[in-house]
DNA sequence: TTTATCTGGACAAAACTAGGACAAACTTGC
DNA sequence: GCAAGTTTGTCCTAGTTTTGTCCAGATAAA
């Protein structure tokens, strides 16, 4: 299974020197080390001649922890835990009841592998069933399980994505009712727009932008981007569906954003498409880059190609130029 | 894993530092101390330095009691409740809170008084301002904190909805960009969305579906009410917005629903409203009362009468008719 | 050389605790 | 409707614990 291991991985390896850590958490160095020295919050690896070397999970944890400390908790508490309990712990702070079935006892790695397709393939069927029957409470009890077994960003890229290309597939053939779909779809609307609480943010996060272009009223893969993006170290800016391209650029110059994501699915073919993506792209400063993705963002190929905007081929994809474009690596369009 | 506390089991796990206690609950500090000491409000556990180490089930109290206060309960009477004992005072209270607004001409004893109108009012300032600056994280933590200082039912009726009110129509003055409006928008969509997770269900309430017709996109109406009758123990079947009469009707009987709830906010004057509405009615069985709210919804006047269906003045009407039908003291239309 | 990081320790600010004081708001009795 | 008593939020002091910052001298990197 060491195939296409990048997914959700936090990286272990250590390479980050102390300032670069101190940059990205908002912490101050001596803090670092103080916290360090008192409580082994973080201890991280050490070149040949003692410099401290941290890794993606040391500046993760260090992020929530202090997250975890402006919400209250204090450092002897929340120092000891793993970086999954830590998640589970600022997610609880940020909205006030969490289900409180699975508590921190569980040890989830956020670099789990993805789970068999087989056994995603089960969840799936299960949770299409509790959708036939419309038993609301099995589906939201559905989704939050199978958000335990796996990391964020496997479970919306092997349960969530297939899920409702199945649901709009049903539909359009007649399988399933219409109000089927609005039940899943609200659900789903709820659920992974509860997500974005599980990461909070510090304050100088980079920002992107997030929406649908004019036309497209379909937002579940947007915000699936939202959910997604926010835990590498993204604030998203969510601006739901049906945008129109001048508030697009206006919002992103307003906010500062150094990025513009947007998701097509529904109609494919809708002729304000080249339009809205035209005005957007020449109304934004061409340093932003401009990412559109989902089902139907390859009949526009073309004119993606012509206008320089950028089209990942999968959620995963998408974050790893994100993650170049966070870190100043990135080199633009291919 | 306790055994008989199907409802709504509160952890009781000592692990809160009281700064956090603070944060939640919306007390300070040392009126949290100061409510222990002269009531023993909640006696926190103490860690081996002498530190109060609250569990959620205080925390919950805490919180409650607050609430009580806000509706004039004195502290002296609501200290000893257990919680289960508060949570009746405050569900009870909050049926009343807000139609004093109505009666405000009549006697009104200083301790039932609501929120000032200009507190809530100065809430909803902020609010718009967290808006217009893009301020997504204070926009959040504003709606947190309003949910703290009244209860549900008051919070929708005295806040959101105005809110919604206000932004729409500076939306359409252009003194707010449509981007400003989105993002607001898609904020509300999931805090409202995320409350029904606060309510537990037994499974034997009676069912509602709650959803807008064709054409109309605008949710948040809908959702509110979703949001709002759970907390009078319907349980919502919120299908989203958008959903044609025949799916309306096709999910009422699937789920056995015993009232269906439609919005109408824009466009008021869509031509496809008088059609849906015939469908509907005609398709239900006439003992399920259809009603159909929103600020759209006194456009089609005439129509609804002649269709009996019903048109409740508020939320809070809508409220009291739900009530009625589910203790079977419902005495249909007039 | 200059700048960054290391260790260990010192120090100070912030947060918490206990007990009590005080004034504003409210209730009760006349 | 006024006076006396109660309730309740806030603040103060003084002692403890927790946490953030700074310093000095040494070593490594640019």
């Amino acid at each position: 299974m060491a195939t296409l291991e990048t997914i959700s991985s936090v990286d272990t390896s250590p390479r980050h020197p102390i300032r670069l850590v101190a940059n990205r958490t908002g912490l101050t160095v001596d803090l670092i080390r103080a916290w360090e020295k008192r409580y082994h919050v973080v201890e991280p690896a050490r070149s040949d001649t003692k410099r401290r070397l941290y890794s993606d999970y040391d500046i993760e944890r260090l992020r929530l922890i202090r997250i975890a400390k402006q919400n209250g908790r204090r450092l002897v508490d929340v120092a000891p835990l793993t970086l999954e309990a830590l998640r589970d712990v600022v997610s609880e702070d940020s909205r006030y009841e969490v289900s409180q079935d699975v508590q921190a006892e569980i040890y989830r790695p956020s670099w789990t592998s993805p789970l068999e397709s087989s056994e995603s393939a089960d969840d799936i069927d299960a949770l299409l069933f509790s959708v036939q029957t419309m038993d609301q409470h099995r589906f939201d009890q559905l989704l939050q399980e199978g958000l335990v077994k796996q990391s964020l960003p496997a479970f919306l890229q092997t349960v969530i994505g297939p899920l409702l290309a199945e649901i709009g597939e049903s539909t359009r053939l007649g399988k399933m009712r219409i109000a089927h779909e609005h039940m899943a779809t609200a659900h789903l609307r709820t659920f992974i727009g509860a997500l974005r609480f599980r990461e909070t943010f510090t304050g100088n996060e980079p920002k992107i932008v997030i929406t649908t272009p004019t036309g497209q009223l379909h937002e579940l893969g947007a915000l699936m981007v939202a959910a997604l993006v926010s835990v590498d170290g993204w604030l998203p800016v969510y601006l739901g569906p049906n945008t129109p391209a001048d508030e697009i650029a206006a919002c992103a110059m307003q906010s500062g954003a150094r990025a513009v994501s947007l998701s097509l699915t529904y109609p494919a073919d809708d002729p304000r498409i080249p339009t809205e993506l035209t005005r957007l792209r020449s109304q934004l400063e061409s340093k932003i880059p401009v990412f559109v993705g989902g089902s139907a963002a390859s009949h526009h190929h073309e004119l993606i190609n012509r206008l320089g905007l950028l089209s990942p081929k999968s959620l995963d994809d998408l974050r790893h130029s994100l993650n170049m474009l966070r870190d100043n690596r990135f080199q633009g369009i291919a």
